[in-house]
DNA sequence: AACCAACTGGGTACAGTGTTCGCAATATCT
DNA sequence: AGATATTGCGAACACTGTACCCAGTTGGTT
């Protein structure tokens, strides 16, 4: 049995027809990490959501590792549609705020990241997708993957950044608004110590952490210097 | 009970002497965590590290997310020393690959990026460490938070990819070589299926996925890339 | 038409998880 | 001395992924 799942078949010719398929396992466990968190996703809900036994899952996916790889590759199939210009920096940016939007919309998605890249087809379509971007500019192979790589990493990271934030609010139950308001009780004490003066000075006087829209307003910086820094080489 | 545990005391000052510390939960967790991955971090793992009573460990934390809390100062620990040389460029480098190294050498350190700053003292101390970088440079406090943001956001994607990699390669027991033979395997059907004629070009002719140091390439070149994006508004 | 191999569905069982509750022992403060 | 706060910790609860069965169903071959 081959352990990429992509590489079995789906199922065999002979016995039953299976009463589901692997994609309706991937939904059902899209959306249950939607409404309750990545945790919340164990075979046994799988199995309720699908009025079938638990165990019957591995019928069509031998680890629970295979849902997550499924889940992550029915996700991408959301960026299908994606329409470029042909001009690399619009597009590059395009791609960062798409791939950003669907990190939102799924929170649990950077959590998966395997690192190994998924090799689902609406993974690889995004793969070909993002490639097109350099399709003028006489490249190597090597550059591209370069500048993909860096784009991604930074918006991984700031997502996950992001979510985390996300994810601390739904744990607490305090608001990023909430958890400053706690912190200041325990501002002072970093303040008076007089051992932090320029954290001080960014406690005090900095305003960007305290605006509603903070996040876009981050991303948005961050990828225009990303950008630029991929734009001294090419 | 305050919810963040720098403001809760280590204890309190009538029973007896507490035998363990909080250092002592965040010692045993880092050295489990280290050996055996951040899932084997347990509170019955953890007290059997310490020789105390599974439950007796709720005397120092109050829930597990503290103790991994604590295990996150305590790593950032391990950067005090570093002494910065006074030029931006060389010392955000120099930032940035600490960062890297110490999350290579806790895989399970990113994994718990909670958005939400840590507070501890040793992170404290960190940040203000960072924000040193900008002394003579005349910045905004929200200008400084944007190129650490940035820098951060980059150095965090990448190393999570980079350690997902490896996760990969400790759960299937394939190293990155003999993952991509058998990916190989799988080669053929992206490539005769001429839907992805790009895809097919870099599998064909990319280089830098087969180098033994590629890891430590892509990060060399990633970060420079990001450092001549903020080099542009500096 | 008969038979067998392949396949599906699903129950049981096992070894683990975080955390609440209650209680006895102990140290400090009044 | 007595009240009070604090510690250590066992028992219990409701979960988890999945290995191992076995019965029932289907397609392909004879």
């Amino acid at each position: 049995m081959h352990p990429v799942i992509w590489m079995r078949p789906e199922h065999g010719t002979r016995g039953p027809k299976p009463t589901h398929s692997r994609r309706d396992v991937a939904v059902a466990g899209i959306r249950i990490a939607d409404q309750a968190g990545i945790d919340a996703v164990s075979m046994r809900r799988i199995a309720a959501e699908l009025g079938t036994g638990t165990t019957s899952l591995y019928r069509y996916v031998s680890k629970k590792d295979d849902v997550l790889e499924l889940m992550g590759d029915e996700v991408m199939g959301e960026l299908r549609g994606t329409v470029l210009t042909g001009e690399w920096r619009a597009d590059l940016s395009t791609i960062a705020r798409l791939l950003r939007e669907t990190a939102l919309r799924h929170p649990w998605l950077p959590s998966l990241a395997s690192g190994r890249a998924n090799l689902g087809p609406n993974s690889l379509w995004w793969s070909e997708l993002s490639l097109s971007v350099f399709d003028g500019l006489d490249l190597s192979t090597d550059e591209m993957l370069a500048n993909l790589d860096t784009l991604s990493a930074f918006v991984l990271g700031h997502v996950q950044a992001e979510l985390g934030d996300r994810a601390a609010e739904l744990r607490s139950g305090l608001t990023h608004e909430q958890w400053m308001e706690r912190q200041g009780e325990y501002g002072p004490t970093i303040v008076n110590s007089g051992r932090y003066p320029r954290l001080t000075r960014v406690i005090v006087e900095a305003e960007s952490p305290h605006r509603a829209d903070r996040q876009d307003r981050r991303f948005a910086v961050g990828l225009d210097r990303v950008l630029d820094g991929l734009a001294v080489h090419l």
